[in-house]
DNA sequence: GTGAAAGCGCTAACAT
DNA sequence: ATGTTAGCGCTTTCAC
């Protein structure tokens, strides 16, 4: 390994010397300045960052910790904003997957502390707020993503989920459905929380059938939200529309209303949270909120970098992005009046 | 900070007894070994890793550089493989993203090796034959993932893409095509290159018609494949089938498809490198060439494991994963022949 | 403008 | 079984 000292040696002068050319501080004639930097180049020099970390007591290095295992696209996504960001402000990151698991995340975090990591950006699993502690306690920034966490003070980046389960009432109830089943995530998510709140605002607000067994929660993954519609269906509670809580769980409903020979948009009409530029393909090519996945990421970045570098030091900020409502065909809101023949309220067809 | 030097004072010993004892290495007493356990939970001690690592020459660090561009759950999948192997190794992952650029890939390898990496895994830009060499000199070990780079010797996990492309071919040929158009990727990727060449191959055996004008090469992406469908079919060139080289592409072909009045499968057959969740859903359903994403991830950090614990120092090794079709309904063998209509050659209808 | 020396937090000989 | 010492590669006073 070549090191300072070789540098030095080769350009016959001190390793100081040769720590200030190569970092750009403090004083050096031009003639030394060359000497340095072509011994540098041609004994292949790089400089050892973790030697540097460790006299400096800055890493570069930052933390992001996913819970892949809901929606690979969502989080790969945040994660090149994230990237993106970091990349260019000298930042390295530190990747993890916490398989929504505390005991995972737990000794993520404590390895990260040890790698001397000077921020976490973070999809919270299920509830480790000790395990936050420890990073609070040494003052190393967090930014949640998507998620919040109740009674711990920290930057936010989130959608407007809270609206956008509005949103999509209110578009559902425009096309004149009465009766809206929401296949929901994980009860014990601030997101899946905040959309079975705007969802019931929504619906009692535009004057819906407001039915608590409409509304069913679970894994945010294809199997379960099959099994739940299935069981709907079957429980023969009335409905005429359903909003699933991303593409995965529209996929889940889509099959489980396949088997249960109900056709979309003519007999369910479908809408779903979480856009991708695959839902314009699918069959029926799916109505969605789309959310700013992209900025989820720079942003959560922007913010952790504030902190980091002491930009900003007040009150927790909760970014909360808004998302938009993009129409297609599951949603019935194309279809002629009279090709609909809605299931819970067949008289109440309105073509928009 | 909490340093060894504190958990020594406050445990009564000498930093090289807290060090023995945190790392279980060397003799300790019982209740030396207690009294430093204790100190150190009470001064919630963690372990700099960065200094340890500057000491033993060991940073725990592998990188893992991804083109995302192309398809990030294709990547977000491998990287999670990557993980699961690396995280019970004890090393964590820095990660990178080329964004299939030469100049960013070699920065990103620079930075990594700055922060000491004991391994890298990469899908390889276009090529940065002379980046990796940075690596090679260093003896720090590389694993190419999904692509190979020719005339540099390292360990590499990839998909069997010259008999995927075989498979493809044999199934459309078996459904009577005679002209198959293939969508292809970069022309200076290695995938790419072996899909044509097992593509050529099949269609010369399979004893279709072999045609380079229904071949084309690009980017991988939605709308670069979307353009060449247009251009292909607006030429007045004849073929019955299409094979895209990944589900971005495959949506772009079906676009154009649309856009020139032409069905799927009735008037093109299609089929598609790649498999997703997705892919059975949408519309028309796809038949595709299944590969194991998450299992290139798995193996390549094992590769990579064996290197860098010189479990293994011989030859480069080529780990090749086979593909299998997975056949649904856009190649159209699950219509009834009487309602196929091939558009080259209509008299050819062959019911499988 | 440049060099000598100390030290970041840790571990590993080498003593004892 | 435990402590002393040196040093990983780098930066940073502090002299000169």
């Amino acid at each position: 390994m070549v090191t300072v000292t070789d540098v030095a040696k080769k350009a016959g002068v001190s390793t100081s010397t040769v720590s200030r050319v190569l970092s750009d501080s403090g004083y050096a004639s031009a003639r030394t300045r060359s000497a340095v930097l072509s011994a540098a180049k041609a004994l292949g020099y790089v400089p050892n960052a973790i030697a540097r970390g460790l006299k400096t007591q800055k890493s570069g290095f930052i933390a992001f910790i996913m819970p892949e295992v809901i929606d690979p696209y969502f989080f790969a996504t945040v994660a090149r904003g994230v990237e993106e960001i970091a990349n260019s402000n000298g930042f390295q990151i530190l990747l993890g997957n916490n398989d929504d698991n505390q005991l995972k995340e737990r000794n993520y975090i404590e390895l990260m502390v040890a790698s001397a990591i000077e921020g976490m950006i973070i999809t919270p699993s299920v509830d480790s707020r000790t395990a936050y502690r420890i990073l609070a306690d040494r003052g190393i920034p967090i930014v949640f993503v998507d998620r919040v966490v109740g009674g711990f003070g920290a930057d936010t980046v989130r959608s407007d989920d809270y609206r956008g389960a509005k949103l999509l009432v209110d578009h559902l109830a425009s096309l004149g459905h009465r009766r809206v089943a929401l296949v929901n995530g994980h009860s014990r998510t601030s997101v899946a929380m905040d959309r079975a709140a705007g969802f019931k605002n929504a619906v009692v607000h535009s004057g819906l059938d407001l039915d608590e067994r409409l509304i069913s929660w679970g894994p945010w993954v294809i199997e379960d939200a099959e099994r739940r519609v299935n069981e709907l269906v079957e429980s023969g509670a009335e409905f005429s529309a359903i909003i699933a809580g991303n593409l995965y769980m529209a996929i889940g409903t889509l099959r489980a209303l396949r088997r249960q020979g109900l056709r979309v948009p003519e007999d369910v009409a479908l809408v779903s949270f979480n856009d991708l530029e695959l839902a314009a393909e699918i069959n029926p090519f799916l109505t969605v909120l789309s959310q700013p996945i992209y900025s989820l990421g720079r942003i959560a970045m922007g913010l952790l970098l504030d902190r980091i570098n002491g930009k900003y030091s007040g009150e927790p900020r909760d970014v909360v992005l808004s998302p938009s409502l993009v129409v297609r065909e599951s949603c019935g809101a194309k279809l002629k009046a009279f090709d609909r023949n809605l299931r819970a309220r067949p008289d109440v067809v309105d073509a928009k």
